[in-house]
DNA sequence: AGTATTTACGAAAACGTTTGCGTATTGTGT
DNA sequence: ACACAATACGCAAACGTTTTCGTAAATACT
């Protein structure tokens, strides 16, 4: 019942707490067979060391923070997958935190992890921080943040992030050959660093081609479902209305199906769709919805990786890097040229 | 930098630590001016407290564990949505384990948990949790476990659930009533608690409109999409194939789609389905997928509530109790007589 | 005025570890 | 035989809180 602990352990075993404690951590002060005796008896016992004490004593606390704005979302929760793999393997917990894209949340939050409650900090920003004072504090304090995906450019430390720019190149291009020649991007906050550099290679990729887009082929919307029913509703219900729709987020090519539905207009043949995304049932949906898809769960696994080789060796400071992986084009029916 | 603790604060002060410390805790023994000096102060540098050291005189960790078998799964996702809500609401801290359907990992998890790490337990076990020693332990070291969705009969708690009973009936006649005479069902483990309950509505509707099932209209799959679309696939190739599935549960579902596209069966003329699901795009699938959705974000946010209301009044030990959530019936195109 | 009570604070123990240092015992080298 | 080093262990401080108790000073009561 009562959780035995080291003073007990020691009673028991008539030896002194210190030896107990330094036999468990098999410290080379300890004798062979003291060990093994001490070992024998923890185990029978199912001892188990405090968290708080030697997370008090030693500055520790072995556990990671993740900050995301969502979970009920493809990407994050397969980053979560990989984050939490990772830590299962290395001994870490992993304390979650989830914003709603609300910055003053994250900013709260942040708050509350001064305290050196975790060793780290695993996160993904929201689509409103624009500004990263409150990254820049955590670090000060001596916690080390590992950005992925959602990332601030001024915050010194490792970003894992996905090749986004040749990704909306990619994807642009794929529309081009298709035969679209009026391409409308949903955008989502002008903050959020990936959905610039997929925006980037977008435009890029239509220069390239010589095509000029009109400004309101830029749909910058929101973290509100109704709101960018409304917008793209109002995009696509004219008799002006695109050829084709690049989403840079998941939730917004969902939506366009939905408008779609509404206003009868038919993919691809009227509207061609290709989106950033990692929906499990893509090549379910009516038609099956071309994707670029990023490795979520590599990512995810990745930053755990960097923050714990730093964790590791007691850094708390995390040199700039920038880890690029690679995302895929899966191109299915939405996307496609199929009269020809 | 160095963040500022109780013996820092007091020495500027010119008080005494423990002076310091209750008045940070509004302590009555504190006069009112005092009080406010110290608040300041506290503000002005910064301070927050130590959780180790708190949680180690306290025996409080401020924080609740969430073990699911997956966090990739939009009911999980969603469920643990509704608790982070309440704990952040609340000021706990929300760890989350993973188990991957593993069982044995599901048993260290809980073996890492014994050490008071957390306060509380909100938990759905894996497909084949078969016996619960591992939380009647937990129990037993004073950890209080609530449970939800796939729970445990044998350990004394709250239970957070929906009438997986009824709405299993409702699913079935609702096949029944559209045509289906032959409807397979599409099972996951025997163990699990939810999917009992669901088979046995389904059993029951059957019986209740004299249909006889053949014993190979259960299908019990398990956590290998491989396997199950052998499985599945098998069902439906030969003549004899039922004229509707009931899915126990989401992946289910969108894996007999695959097999369907495969064996080019089409839903819902030759084949009707259903499922249990929290697919945020089951009205985009082709055809529209109909379902059984849980409240899932309710359903965490009850668990939750739950555990707190006793963590609050310092309670270790959760009585029996069962609360029943509703689902809610969709009834889209996969499932309906369209010919009619 | 003298005693009892309340108010406002401080001293110190405790929570369970980890760890630097001291020391008794044993072993090694001349 | 001696000094000396290595081995194996114990003592006690420290981590930063919380909390019990003690006690001056201030107030209240007879």
């Amino acid at each position: 019942m009562a959780a035995v602990n080291l003073k007990e352990l020691a009673k028991i075993l008539n030896l002194s707490i210190s030896t107990v404690s330094k036999a468990l951590r098999d410290s080379h002060e300890i004798g062979a067979s003291t060990k093994e005796r001490v070992l024998a008896k923890a185990k029978e016992l199912d001892y188990s060391p405090n968290p708080f004490a030697s997370g008090l004593r030693r500055n520790k606390s072995k556990t990671v923070a993740v900050v995301v704005p969502e979970v009920a979302n493809n990407y994050f929760a397969l980053a979560i997958n990989g984050i939490e793999s990772v830590a299962q393997e290395k001994d870490y917990h992993v304390l979650i935190y989830l914003t709603h894209e609300d910055f003053e949340k994250e900013k709260r939050i942040m708050k509350h992890l001064e305290n050196k409650r975790v060793d780290g900090i695993l996160m993904s920003v929201t689509m409103h921080t624009n500004q990263c004072d409150h990254l820049f504090d955590i670090q000060q304090k001596g916690i080390p943040i590992v950005m992925f995906d959602r990332i601030c450019h001024e915050i010194e430390t490792a970003k894992i992030t996905t090749d986004d720019y040749i990704s909306g190149m990619n994807a642009t291009k794929h529309l081009i050959d298709n035969g679209a020649k009026d391409i409308a991007f949903l955008s989502l906050g002008d903050e959020v660093s990936i959905v610039q550099k997929r925006k980037s290679g977008f435009l890029e990729e239509l220069e390239k081609n010589n095509i000029v887009t009109a400004p309101n082929r830029i749909v910058n919307c929101n973290d509100s479902d109704e709101s960018n029913y409304q917008k793209i509703k109002n995009l696509l219900k004219g008799k002006q209305r695109p050829d084709a729709i690049f989403a840079s987020v998941e939730k917004l090519a969902t939506t366009t199906y939905e408008v779609c539905k509404e206003l009868k207009i038919n993919i691809p043949q009227d509207l061609k769709i290709i989106c950033f995304s990692n929906l499990a049932t893509a090549s379910l949906l009516s038609p099956s919805l071309s994707t670029i898809t990023q490795p979520a769960y590599e990512i995810g696994k990745t930053a755990a990786e960097v923050m714990f080789k730093y964790l590791d060796k007691n850094k708390t400071y995390i040199p700039n890097e920038n880890i690029v992986l690679h995302s895929t084009l899966f191109i299915r029916d939405s996307s496609q040229n199929l009269s020809k």
